[in-house]
RNA sequence: GGUCGGAUGGCCGAGAGGCGAGGCAAGGGACUGCAAAUCCCUCUACACGGGUUCAAAUCCCGUUCCGACCUCCA
């Protein structure tokens, strides 16, 4: 088998994966900020690193995966004022809506998911440190710096000279305890009415940044193999993550990986624009293994131009692959066991080259085709075993049991559209006076449970209980 | 201004010096009571202008257009 090769970010070269500790990986992304409810792009980011992180577990890795749940910033409070509602109910509230759109989409759990409000703890600490190392400054204004300057090395990820960035349009010059304006809050003093914490420096809240670098070395130590995200947190988030924690003293990660955006008519999807798709309203056009299918099929560092179009036909493909599972599984008497062959393997070792791997799926998809046409048992169990391999990986296994209750839902559609057949035929039947017919079918779907009313609007259906 | 990415056939979407990925759509055919499903065949592309090379979608130089980041962001 083929080595993993990965991108990093950090060196713009995909180069092979070699963990810290062979057999073990560890893995921090960077979740959401719960303070709206998930966008299609906010699951495409969780969507791609689950595939990496299945196709880790796969390949016999230990993987111990951290994404963390941001719970207290700026929109967080702006948005608690806005629903009136306590800061810490409307975190709960998005987080919920957060893991009930992953958990749509058959991402599976992280190994753990630290929110930044539990570690106010380890953030003093590393805010210690770093003020001893000369690092970090407070002050006095209850406000807590990192001095860039003064770092051995900054901006190595994004590749940007320090005195080339713009002036932050934020800081007042005159009124700024900054030493230099691009010093970035590891900490925030607390303003009237704001949520605090106790710290040697005052009472406030953390910075953005910190709380990553905290959670990560809680969770994964000095050192670890991936931190994850999208694109735009390379700067400022993801760099001012290293120069917290290197100056610190800490290693931090060894490889990045940086997912690219769903976008819409070439641009990013944000909530200025108007743009955004929001999950539960694309979960209503199709179902979640479909909506993961479409943002898994693209490579992670390229766009998705979303389009319902291009939904549709993904949803469309998708189908025709679960439809030949569903006839081999009626054909061999039972599921085809997954299996991953060589030609998908390669595919996932080269940078998760989902696209490539897709060809691979579709020759599968049309040989298996052909040999249900031929009778030829043994051919269709290979392809649908290397079908159902591959999609096991992408998360887009339909026989996987956390599709169940979604598949059951698309029974009831279907039992739907028979019973609304079977009335029209029933209707049919009284309007020609056969009501021999007519009763037949309602006493028919009785017996099976089902109660037919007459109403003004036409025949009504129910399921009661069989007695 | 700085940094980074992109432009591929009717559409989507890979590839990164040499055998035209793949899918969808379209047209033709096989099968079929009709339809659906399935299979086979056909068509076709690398934004523009130079250059390097035996060979360029791929490398180099330049140009145009699109987008991202520059302290809110997946």
């Amino acid at each position: 088998m083929s080595a993993l090769n990965l991108y990093d970010t950090a060196t713009r070269e995909v180069g092979e994966f070699q963990p810290l500790i062979p057999g073990e990986v560890s893995i921090y992304v960077c979740g959401a900020t719960v303070q709206a409810a998930p966008h299609i792009g906010h699951v495409r980011s969780a969507v791609n690193f689950d595939i990496l992180r299945r196709w880790l577990i796969w390949s016999g890795y230990e993987v111990t995966f951290i994404r963390n749940v941001t719970d207290i910033d700026d929109k967080i409070l702006q948005k608690a004022v806005i629903e009136k509602m306590q800061w810490w109910a409307l975190a709960m509230k998005y987080e919920r809506i957060f893991s009930a759109a992953y958990a749509s989409l058959n991402v599976l759990p992280p190994t753990y998911e630290p929110r930044a409000t539990g570690h106010v703890t380890q953030m003093i600490e590393l805010m210690e440190t770093l003020i001893a190392n000369g690092a970090a400054y407070a002050p006095g204004n209850g406000d807590v710096y990192l001095e860039v300057r003064k770092l051995k090395r900054y901006l190595t990820l994004s590749g940007q000279k320090l005195d080339d960035l713009q002036p932050a349009g934020d800081v007042d010059a005159n009124n700024s305890k900054k030493r230099d304006p691009r010093d970035f809050a590891l900490w925030k003093a607390a303003k009237i009415g704001e949520p605090s914490w106790p710290t040697p420096w005052g009472a406030g809240r953390p910075g953005w940044h910190l709380e990553c670098s905290a959670m990560a070395h809680t969770y994964l130590g000095e050192a670890f193999d991936i931190h994850a995200g999208g694109l735009d947190l390379i700067f400022p988030h993801h760099e001012n993550e290293i120069a917290q924690s290197e100056a610190a003293g800490h290693k931090f990660a060894n490889r990045w990986l940086h997912n690219a955006w769903v976008t819409q008519s070439g641009e990013k999807m944000s909530k200025s624009l108007g743009n955004t798709l929001q999950v539960d309203v694309i979960l209503q056009r199709v179902r979640g293994i479909e909506l993961r299918w479409y943002l898994g099929s693209a490579h992670y560092r390229s766009m998705l131009e979303y389009s319902e179009a291009a939904l549709d036909e993904s949803a469309v493909a998708f189908r025709r692959i679960e439809h030949f599972l569903n006839r081999a599984t009626e054909i061999l008497g039972t599921h085809p066991a997954p299996v991953v062959n060589d030609a998908f393997c390669a595919a996932m070792n080269d940078d998760l080259a989902v696209p490539a791997a897709l060809a691979g799926i579709s020759e599968n998809l049309r040989v298996g085709n052909q040999a249900i046409t031929d009778g030829d048992k043994d051919a269709i169990g290979k392809n649908a075993s290397e079908i159902r391999g591959a999609l096991s990986i992408l998360g887009c296994d339909p026989f996987d049991p956390n599709y169940t209750l979604e598949n059951s839902t698309n029974l009831s559609d279907a039992l739907n559209g028979v019973i609304t057949l079977a009335l029209k035929e029933r209707t049919a039947a009284r309007e020609r006076k056969d009501f021999a017919a007519s009763d037949a079918i309602r006493d028919g779907l009785l017996e099976l449970g089902i109660t037919i009313e007459d109403t003004a609007q036409g025949p009504r259906w129910s399921m009661t209980e069989k007695s």
